[in-house]
DNA sequence: ACAATATTTAGACAATTGTATAAATGTCTA
DNA sequence: TAGACATTTATACAATTGTCTAAATATTGT
């Protein structure tokens, strides 16, 4: 379980932008249009994520697809659920 | 999901902290023993992971025992299935 | 080749964070 | 009440982080 991907969940932005990605892939300006920062501020935040493996990009001409990596997730859930979960949960 | 749960379980040392007490409850010298750094910054680490409501403590005469708060980590497994899971865990 | 659009990278700066030392608080026992 | 032990709080400081503007890179269409 790698430390950057703790650190990358850390910020409210890019958890905001990981829900987005959630209900469908998106460019990296669609993304950025969101937040009330600014686009470079954004694209920053877009590598922290795909540093720790939580997107991925796929170029699309001019624009660049950010996709979910849901295999990751994966890997975090079962972080929990392996150290701390405690029986908890039957199903999501 | 509040916003301290995960900049709690940003620092690696505060990871480390909550496994220990996956084992058993300890003491903040028990744990404090455990690192290279100085009690009293552990102590911080322990605050932050008790305002994240990670951990809970009681105190034991001098001693001030921590324990999980195993319903929180529950929680935060439930916001990763919910939002990002993509049906990938039958059993974990 | 040039201009327009999309995105990232570089550099600077303020805010936050992790750590340290020293002082304060709380508890126990003589 | 004093002294020892356990832990936290206060303060300071260096390192990291989030944001900005400006410049660079990449792609498309004329």
């Amino acid at each position: 379980m790698d430390d950057s991907l703790f650190r990358a969940l850390a910020d409210p932005t890019r958890r905001k932008i990981l829900e987005l990605l959630t209900e469908k892939d998106r460019t990296a300006g669609e993304i950025a249009e969101q937040f009330p920062i600014a686009f470079a501020s954004v694209s920053h935040h877009l590598g922290v994520l795909k540093a720790a493996d939580l997107v991925a990009t796929e170029r699309e001409g001019q624009f660049i697809r950010y996709r979910l990596n849901t295999t990751v997730f994966q890997e975090v859930v079962r972080y929990f659920m392996t150290r701390f979960g405690g029986e908890g949960e039957k199903h999501a």
